[in-house]
DNA sequence: ATCTTTACTACGACAGACATACTACGACAA
DNA sequence: TTGTCGTAGTATGTCTGTCGTAGTAAAGAT
C-alpha cells in the first residue's frame, strides 16, 4: 500500500495533460478546447483522407501539421474515434504493421465520412466570417 | 388540466430554437453550438464595448451583424451573462429606459472583460490558423 | 380580443473535451 | 537491472457551454 506521491511517475504524463504553461512575462496564448471542439473530427478526417491511419500517427500529425500548436488530448482522440465509427465517418481495422510487427487499429475514412468534412468545411467559412465581424484587428476598435 | 397538443401556441418559440431549416435543394449550412462555443462570450462583449447594453438588443445585434446567419439562443445569451459577471468580466445595473419606461437589466464590460476579450481574440487568430491547414479549398485535395 | 414583440427566469439534458489512471512492450542508457 | 522514453492504446468519471422546454409579464400591433 504505497501513497501516492506528487512525483511524476508517468513519462506520457505531458502529451496527456498537454503543454506546460510557459510562466514569465508574456502569456502563452493557448488554444482552447471550446473552439477546437468539433473541429477535431474535422481535422482527423481531413488526415484520413489522405489514407488510413492510426492513433498515435494522427496524434503526431496534428501536432506537426499545426507546428506544435496544437497538441490533441490522447482521450479527445479516441473518443472521436469511437464516437466517428459509431456515426460511420470512419471504419476500423486491425493491421500489423510492417516496420513493428505489432498490430495496431487502423481507420479507414467513408463515403459519409467524406460527406459530412464536406459539410463541416463549408460550416467553417461561414462561421469563420461571422466571427470576424466580432473580432477587432488588434487595436483599431474606437472606443478603448 | 389540459392535454398539451403538439400544436405551436408559444409564439416567441421561434426565438428559441433558432431558424427553421429549410428543406429543400440545398442544405442549409448552419452554424454549429460547437463550433461557436466559447465565441458567444466574445461577441457579447465586443458589443459591449461600445457601451452599456441589455439581453435582447444584444441579441438583436448579434443577428444584424451576422446578417442573420447566427442567432443566438436565449438561454444561451442570458447564461453566458450569469456566467461573465461572476467572473468578473461584466457588471449589471437595473435602468428605466427612456423609450419605454420600463426597468430593464443593463451589463457594462469591465477592465477584466476587456482583457479577456483581447485574450479570444488573440486566441482566434491562432485558432484560425491552425483550423486552416486542415480545411482544403473546395476540392483541391489530391485523393479526392 | 388575440397575436407579437419585448424582456426575462428556471430547470434539466446532452455531448465533447478533459483529468486521472492504468496496461503493455521494445529500445536504450546509467 | 532499473529506469526512462516512445509507442499504442483502454477505462471511468467530471466539467462546462449550449440547448430544449416551459414559464411570467407588460406594451404594442392587427
Amino acid at each position: 500500500m504505497v501513497i501516492r506521491e506528487p512525483v511524476k511517475t508517468d513519462p506520457a504524463a505531458d502529451v496527456r495533460r498537454g503543454p506546460k504553461k510557459k510562466k514569465g512575462v508574456e502569456v502563452m496564448t493557448e488554444i482552447s478546447s471550446d473552439i477546437i471542439r468539433g473541429y477535431n473530427d474535422t481535422m482527423i478526417l481531413f488526415l484520413l483522407i489522405k489514407g488510413p491511419s492510426y492513433g498515435y500517427e494522427i496524434s503526431k500529425q496534428i501536432r506537426n501539421l499545426s507546428d506544435g500548436k496544437y497538441i490533441i488530448k490522447e482521450t479527445t482522440l479516441y473518443s472521436a474515434f469511437t464516437r466517428m465509427e459509431k456515426n460511420g465517418y470512419i471504419e476500423s481495422f486491425s493491421q500489423i504493421s510492417q516496420d513493428t510487427g505489432k498490430r495496431r487499429t487502423y481507420y479507414r475514412i467513408t463515403a459519409q465520412g467524406m460527406e459530412y468534412y464536406r459539410q463541416k468545411r463549408d460550416e467553417w467559412v461561414l462561421t469563420k466570417e461571422v466571427i470576424e465581424k466580432f473580432i477587432t484587428k488588434e487595436n483599431e476598435n474606437g472606443s478603448c
